[in-house]
DNA sequence: TCGATATATTTTAAGCTTGAAATAAATATG
DNA sequence: CATATTTATTTCAAGCTTAAAATATATCGA
């Protein structure tokens, strides 16, 4: 195979390494510190951006899991009484999610916390070399996105 | 929070997304053209790198994933023909994983369209382009290892 | 040697994930 | 209007993942 595969392929695994790196530090935090979970937290963290609420499908099209896939994380979300789950008038095959009060102010510690940590494991780039590598890696989100197959 | 910390949470968010859709491109190629997983594809590499064969901890230590997570996989593994599990005579607790013949073919098979599948998500990186950010990439997992927390 | 501690692995419970099938309701088409 | 198709969501089966508990064996120290 090529060279420049091989390259490419080195990129992807040292890209893979440092996102489970990161992600399991996360994930532990998120256990240890607030018994929670990152699936969670993903959720949480739509609803946030859009206070208005989502629908389900809306929700899984945002996060970009699949749509069996957030039924069973907002269920756990209701039951701890972070969001709710209320059927939309015009359509009565729709559920609007939306976080309660207690819900956006969860959030909101959860969302604190997680900015530190991330900031303490990316803590060898500076504010110039952390936009760097952001555009170079937004280059290669744009070049996904575009390569829908 | 302070603007390096947006900045580093920013990077974060933009290789978490990298890494979801071409994680997500690959899981998806190996379901419908092999029938597999990406766990077992990486099972697999670690033992097609170890032709010796590996033990269990050595595989989940390899892989960075749980003790008990392996089981399953190599578990399946074994039932496909892929792997043996033998014990080790010296320590009676420990087990021995190791590629078959067919399984030596048979990822041989799927490491080849697994690099052509990378190289292709890939392609707006040449070799230097590919190189370079593989090089910042692997100073930032230097510096998470050593973050050991 | 005996007992404590450490190591290798499996099991378990809970939750996450997917794709596909099942439901149910809305919309389009004849 | 009736039926066909599409859309929104849930359910299901299979597999992955973790941490913790359980098992079994090995090793260390008195």
């Amino acid at each position: 195979m090529a060279d420049v595969s091989k390259a490419r392929l080195r990129l992807w695994l040292r890209l893979l390494k440092a996102q489970r790196r990161i992600e399991g530090e996360l994930r532990e935090k998120l256990r240890a510190e607030y018994s929670s979970t990152l699936p969670r937290f993903d959720v949480l963290a739509a609803l946030d951006r859009n206070r208005d609420g989502l629908r389900m499908s809306e929700l899984s099209g945002d996060l970009k899991v699949s749509n069996g896939n957030v039924t069973g994380i907002v269920e756990r979300l209701v039951e701890d009484g972070l969001v709710t789950r209320t059927p939309v008038a015009q359509d009565r095959r729709a559920m609007k999610v939306q976080l309660t009060a207690e819900g956006i102010s969860y959030f909101a510690t959860l969302a604190e916390a997680h900015e530190a940590w991330v900031s303490e494991l990316l803590q060898s780039f500076d504010a110039e070399g952390a936009e760097q590598l952001s555009d170079t890696l937004d280059q290669l989100n744009i070049s996904l996105e575009s390569h829908n197959d």
